[in-house]
DNA sequence: CTAATACGTAAGTTGACACTTACATAAGGC
DNA sequence: GCCTTATGTAAGTGTCAACTTACGTATTAG
């Protein structure tokens, strides 16, 4: 699913739409209508978000309301803070060991 | 370049390289070694991590070790939160707003 | 019922991408 | 010099993804 989301994310007119849907709920109409691309490619890309847990919609009538569903957004922001982390932390990790080494000596213990 | 190192890390294989270079150096091989597909292909890999400004390399002989470039990720990381923050930033926003919207209804409700 | 509206879905095309097997190059070891 | 090691690159292949046009479906208007 974070794969998913991922892919997702990875594609300029997908982030534009999770934009778009973040201030409101919009119809897949209103959203389509803000693209170059036409209607069907919009419905597609918004089937791939709701796939990858980046969006929700709601049915009224004949349309579909769409919104970013933030518990989706939450979860990837979050592996990728530890994707991040891990390198800080193993940053970290290298600094204390040097201070360790001007201190004591060139001990390798690893 | 940020779209590129979006591509780039939606890719299992090159987020699992980034990985290993993260903690140390190593070299072309010995980051192959660890992987099920052929040594070509981490090669491709590594290229595409470079021009996306994820990884960097420094030659010594017939070797190149790669690690991880912090910059690159640093950029790649604060565009992402930037993309988190406009949501926060619009929900509340929306709740000022929604004072607003008093006066203005027009939905039936639900 | 008929027509229009607002959608998703099917089917096909194109281009990108991840991968493979050769091959080219460059640095040592003998 | 010759052979091995360590690597990138060229060329080809199969798959997937983004897009198009055409069609199916459901809701509302008259």
């Amino acid at each position: 699913m974070l794969d998913q989301a991922l892919r997702a994310i990875a594609e300029p007119n997908r982030r534009q739409i999770l934009h778009l849907i973040q201030t409101r709920e919009l119809s897949a109409g209103e959203i389509a209508s803000g693209f170059k691309v036409t209607r069907p490619a919009i419905s597609q890309h918004l089937s791939v978000l709701t796939a990858a847990g980046l969006v929700t919609y709601r049915m009224e009538g004949t349309r579909r309301f769409y919104r970013a569903r933030p518990e989706g957004l939450e979860e990837l922001k979050a592996y990728l803070e530890e994707f991040w982390a891990d390198r800080l932390q193993v940053l970290a990790r290298e600094a204390e060991a040097e201070e360790r080494r001007s201190k004591d000596d060139g001990t390798p213990g690893d």
